[in-house]
DNA sequence: TCATCTTTGTGATTTTTTTGTCAAGCTTTG
DNA sequence: CAAAGCTTGACAAAAAAATCACAAAGATGA
């Protein structure tokens, strides 16, 4: 029955989403595969088929509706059923990502920051109090914690991964450099933003080496 | 002749890299496909195929020299060669950014920070000064800077963008949550943090369902 | 209302990516 | 130094992903 939709669509749905919520934001009420084609810079195709994956919002010789789409895309990703998440590790990144305002519009809700430096402990972020790592079992019994998301130092980082799966969260964002791996049944995405970097630098040196 | 070498295998590389640099930490000399293949979760064949694309810096028998190797893919993707940067936006991410240390260590050297708000400017993040954007053009033109790093809001992110590539970067690595598209001869890498927190989001509510 | 246009959804096709297989060749060991 | 054991590189096969192409159906406009 419930054929499996590929990761190469999934991954892409976000994208959508954000072209949509721009397309809102102007006030445009319909789009067809076409146009939007052309903003997005992908075959019209292609988001046919992807948008099919999860069932016919689209109309013959008229488009997509905007709206309808933009929310049919939002129940996909979970939007409407909101996840909390936590924060450990209130270093640079963690305050970064404590003051990301756009999560809460994604659908994501921050309950709870954590760190284990005294001197940050007690102090706020974005009306968030700080807590000790001490208070992070408590924490979680008291509270249904959907995502842990990990900016703490590697060496850490497993062991942290190890104590918030055990204490029940579906999924782990983590932003440290070691690939994350656990046997629990909990999701992992692995974030290694200098590998996007990386990526880069090869594409400029590509790119030299193309033109020169 | 050169055979053009596909984004999937490039994307892999700096993953190589981080578990080869593990593997040099703990001493270990050398590495076979198959090895690697079980601690990173990707086939040996995929390892071989990837490898392969650069060069034959295996041998038979042996497997690989993790030091030669890494050394190998380090030149690949430019770590020999450093890339200066900037970057633009003293925000959260900005100063997250700045303060971290691994870039240096992956071939990028930071060289300018720049803001618009009076506040910012003039303070120091990870010993460099805050310069006013007023200074940009005149920074530019004095030093090289490879790649813009873009941490600005999106309703200036493309003029920002335009700015720097009008000023002579070769790449910019856009934070911003609005796709970027110029038409000059720049390199782009868009981030999109939130991207996979929703399909962390999405994973969680799948693996759910499947359990229900 | 009818003819023309537009645009979807879908099956077929092509392209890309991943995986499997094995001869060739190096390493290791006694 | 010969035999046994590994492991690569290359090629073939399979799987996955992207693109093409078009019938079907609604929209538009006279």
């Amino acid at each position: 029955m419930g054929k499996k939709i590929s990761m190469a669509v999934i991954r892409r749905l976000p994208r959508y989403y954000r072209y949509l919520a721009d397309l809102l934001r102007v006030d445009i009420k319909r789009i067809s595969s076409k146009e939007l084609s052309e903003r997005m810079g992908i075959t019209a195709s292609q988001i046919r088929q992807d948008l099919n994956c999860f069932g016919g919002f689209g109309q013959q010789g008229y488009g997509y509706n905007v709206e309808t789409l933009y929310k049919e895309i939002g129940k996909i990703l979970g939007v409407e059923r909101r996840f909390t998440t936590i924060i450990i590790g209130a270093g640079n990144m963690g305050n970064a990502l404590a003051n990301y305002e756009n999560f809460r519009k994604r659908g994501f809700d921050l309950i709870g920051i954590f760190d284990i430096n005294p001197n940050r402990v007690g102090q706020y972020i974005n009306g968030i109090e700080i807590l000790h790592m001490d208070k992070l079992e408590d924490f979680m019994k008291k509270n249904v914690v959907d995502i842990a998301i990990l900016t703490v130092p590697s060496h850490i980082i497993s062991e942290v991964a190890e104590k918030v799966a055990d204490l029940g969260v579906k999924g782990i964002w983590n932003f440290s450099p070691q690939d994350l791996k656990l046997s629990h049944n909990v999701v992992i995405e692995n974030v290694h933003l200098s590998d996007g970097l990386a990526v880069l630098g090869y594409r400029i040196k590509d790119l030299e080496q193309e033109l020169a």
